[in-house]
DNA sequence: TATTTTTATATTGTATACAATCTAATAATG
DNA sequence: CATTATTAGATTGTATACAATATAAAAATA
């Protein structure tokens, strides 16, 4: 993998599962002397966050994990919720022994990760399975939409959600898998969208504060 | 404006307007003489078009204009036809005579175009209809992704269209308005995937080839 | 003391320099 | 002559240098 690729993915991941909060700031030098690159590398990655919106660039004040707003946070739920129901018919249209496979894994995984109280493995889990479903659409464009909004809504839940946003509810993905598997598109669309509609349900609008960062630390264990 | 962003909103227009045909060459020296900024200004924006699949980048070789692939064309268009129909309900619940008047407005330009067989405006007020009515649906992350879309087809349609994909209906866009203005959610759903739908149907697969551009003169005239 | 002004420091913005890589032309070899 | 090596030129990849801007601290003024 391209060595700016391995960074973003890894800033990503950081953001994602809450060990960048939002507003945390993003200097570019510590940043460059993390990944031992020069600015540039780190330039090119941070552009490519904030244009998919995990990262904040104001011109001649730098980045920022981005926090995003009240009403950003429900559009991105409404999003899903407009959207990842209509892609169950082609879930179901493309459904194979192997999609089941892949998806009965990851609820397996989901369910380690909840009985070890795992909150990292639990946000990360849930995501790929949500863009997982979307992939076997066999619509690679829209999956990839889906896989921005899953990711964005970890970061909503970072600020507006509550451990319940999470983790409440990834034994209910088991119960998805096998509508899917008797090919029940319309029971998955209308479980999906109550599903989604629990998670925006869930998040409270309270604040919270930044606090300093030793990146060198951070991304030495993760 | 900041200058980068001016830089990629002309190179945007360029490729989505058929000036710079999918495969043409973008060499960083010449764009970066074009537009009187130093390489480094112009990296940022190719890496921006690439995110956004209007540009190609392939290491050590340089950026092209994206050139859709058959499938990728078909995933545009289906993800438009997924969601563009589910929008028109937030439309509806938004309507107002300001919504009205600009949808017309709009419809307005399209005719002239039409009539002055200026292709260019067409397919650029096309796809300003179909973003302009996610806009208006009240959802910002939808209505991004929705104009992200409207501007891939009209690369998927340098590729792949024919006359009649961007043309055959502008007159059209106007039932469309009458029917949301009698609040008529339904029939609107129908008519938009229809729409779509007859877009998607001109497609047709043949083949054409890129010829040598003088960058500084293209972007002297538009 | 509170407020403003000035200065110093740190950080980002942009251009340039040099290294790495690819492309194409030329030379060498069978 | 066709094919492979070699070399020269052009282009991209990355780091660094310097300018522009913002932030924070110190000094000046009311």
């Amino acid at each position: 993998m391209r060595k700016d690729e391995l960074i973003y993915q890894q800033m990503l991941k950081a953001i994602v599962e809450h060990h960048l909060l939002p507003d945390v700031r993003l200097p570019e030098d510590q940043l460059a002397e993390t990944f031992q690159v020069s600015r540039t590398g780190i330039r090119k990655v941070l552009h490519r966050l904030a244009l998919e919106r995990f990262v904040t660039i104001t011109p001649n004040k730098g980045a920022h994990v981005a926090k995003p707003t009240a009403e950003e946070a429900e559009q991105v739920l409404d999003s899903r919720i407009l959207i990842e129901p209509v892609l169950i018919d082609g879930a179901v249209a493309h459904w194979s022994e192997s999609s089941k496979t892949r998806l009965y894994d990851i609820v397996k995984q989901e369910k380690v990760a909840e009985q070890n109280n795992n909150l990292k493995d639990m946000i990360q889990l849930s995501a790929k399975f949500h863009t997982e479903l979307a992939t076997l659409s066999g619509n690679l464009v829209m999956a990839e939409f889906v896989n921005q909004l899953t990711l964005r809504s970890s970061l909503v839940i970072a600020v507006f959600g509550s451990k319940q946003s999470v983790g409440c509810d990834c034994g209910h993905h088991h119960d998805l898998v096998d509508m899917l598997d008797r090919g029940e598109a319309e029971s998955a669309k209308v479980w999906m969208k109550r599903h989604l509609e629990a998670i925006k349900a869930s998040l409270q609008f309270t604040i919270d504060k930044p606090k300093s960062i030793n990146f060198k630390d951070l991304f030495s264990t993760i």
